[in-house]
RNA sequence: GCGGCCGUAGCUCAGCCAGGUUAGAGCACCCGGUUGUGGUCCGGGAUGUCGCCGGUUCAAAUCCGGUCGGUCGCCCCA
């Protein structure tokens, strides 16, 4: 636009939320907590939108590509290092351990949403500040939650619309041996290799060698292709773990691939891993990723206390739905038309006896004449329009006008609320 | 942090390559045709520092340079 210091642009990256769009918004959330998450028992929580940078630092991970390159970092006036959230779960894990919910009854079982933060730039589907959902079932090691928060996951994104594929693997145990058993296998692999890989492929085999997987560049792609599955180096435990969740998508008829290469970019991802992509979203195409983090709470000074969540992108959820993608409210049932100063005098006492029965009611507010009037009428989505002008007033009744059909009658004024209930109901 | 494409009315865009009256269209908006009737139709109207700065030229929306912004992709992720 203008480089006009008299003239403002939102942030790059960062976006207004207006109508029409704003009301889908509410409706994903009222959607995810009444009709899917508080069904099942999940609760809405809140954390702070910026938390202390070490919890972030430890929680996800200071080698990941979110902590090292992409945190909106200040400090404050007291010289403490503060962090715009880049992601919800390290600040949940917190607040349950600080609040003590671990002590309670598990598991804990959350719901949350709200603004995230990461500095990077903007394309289709990915901005600055961008808005997640989380899910958070907090206590419980065992694979039954596993299923059940992925079976919410693929009901939540059929109820919203989306249609999605879920990608499913398992990343092993962080301290138990077949994590570092594999990833010693896979850098061995990958040392062999090495003449072979993409230049920042080769670079990335010691500090982040999973990574490799998921290259987007051909000769690491051929490698990769013989690379040593994760799914072949899991310890019993981990194994069995992985067979119950998948015996248990299994009875639940959920369909799901098995992606080996399947990689969650937070170093805290344990065992479960799973994805939802979508193909009507851009290059990025996972609408919904997360899973488990049994030592996220440890690495946050807390004591054992494993977890499983996921974190849903609704900017990526509404390019993806096909049903929410146009959904607008009909919130305004009724619409007043006034016709000259007296009949104007009257209209705010009528809109306000509909809206105190109930009714959504609108008027207009801009002097418009009659045909104008209509015109809002028609706009508003009402399916009634009440008209007053002095033949109304004098004889104590009002027009009420179906705008589907166009047909009109005469009533008296008392009359108004309850015609007009008794025709919506 | 790197690359491609694009900046003209509220929105979508034409005009630019071959510089030359007053910069256009569709949609949307407002008013009127119907002094009391919307969604269709007809007529009229308002709205632009052609992103910004500089250069070339008698003359720049148009050519050149820079800059800012947007968008899509890479990396990474929701």
């Amino acid at each position: 636009m203008s480089d006009q210091p008299s003239s403002f642009s939102a942030p790059r990256g960062t976006r207004d939320l207006l109508p029409p769009e704003s009301w889908r918004w509410h409706r994903v959330f009222d959607v995810a907590l009444n009709r899917v998450f508080g069904p099942a028992g999940y609760e809405p929580m809140d954390t702070p939108i910026f938390e202390h940078t070490e919890v972030f630092e430890r929680g996800v991970g200071e080698a990941t590509e979110v902590v090292s390159k992409q945190m909106y970092t200040f400090n404050d006036r007291g010289g403490r290092s503060l962090t715009l959230r880049p992601e919800a779960t390290a600040g949940i894990v917190r607040a349950v351990l600080e609040n003590r919910l671990d002590r309670g009854s598990l598991p804990v079982k959350l719901l949350c949403w709200g603004p995230m933060f990461r500095q990077e730039r903007p394309q289709k589907g990915r901005y600055r500040q961008f808005t997640q959902i989380d899910i958070e079932a907090i206590g419980s090691e065992g694979p039954a939650i596993d299923a059940e928060i992925i079976e919410l996951a693929a009901r939540f994104l059929s109820e919203a619309g989306a249609e999605c594929r879920l990608l499913l693997n398992s990343l092993g145990h962080l301290d138990g041996s077949c994590r570092l058993g594999y990833l010693k296998a896979l850098v061995d692999y990958l040392r062999t290799h090495e003449n072979e890989l993409a230049p920042e492929d080769r670079s990335r085999i010691d500090d982040n060698p999973l990574r490799a997987f998921d290259s987007k560049e051909e000769p690491t792609i051929a490698v990769m292709k013989g690379a040593p599955a994760i799914t072949d180096h899991l310890c019993n435990d981990c194994e069995q773990h992985f067979d119950e969740v998948r015996r248990l998508l299994d009875a639940l008829d959920l369909e799901y691939t098995i992606d080996h290469t399947l990689v969650r970019g937070l170093d805290y991802y344990t065992r479960t891993a799973f994805e939802f992509v979508s193909d009507d979203v851009g290059a990025q195409a996972s609408v919904l990723g997360g899973g488990r983090y049994d030592g996220l709470a440890e690495s946050l000074g807390g004591g054992h206390l494993p977890g499983i969540g996921f974190a849903l992108g609704v900017d990526r959820l509404l390019l993806a739905s096909r049903t929410l993608s146009e959904w607008q409210p009909r919130h305004v049932g009724v619409f007043v038309v006034a016709l000259g100063d007296r009949a104007r005098s009257e209209a705010l006492p009528i809109v306000t006896e509909l809206r105190r029965a109930g009714v959504g009611a609108d008027w207009d507010l801009m002097g418009r004449g009659m045909k104008g009037q209509m015109k809002s009428a028609d706009r508003s989505g009402a399916n009634w329009a009440v008209i007053l002008g002095d033949d109304e007033l004098d004889a104590g009744e009002v027009t009420l006008k179906d705008l589907a059909t166009g047909e009109q009658q005469r009533i008296a004024r008392g009359q108004l609320v309850i015609r007009v209930r008794a025709k919506e109901s």
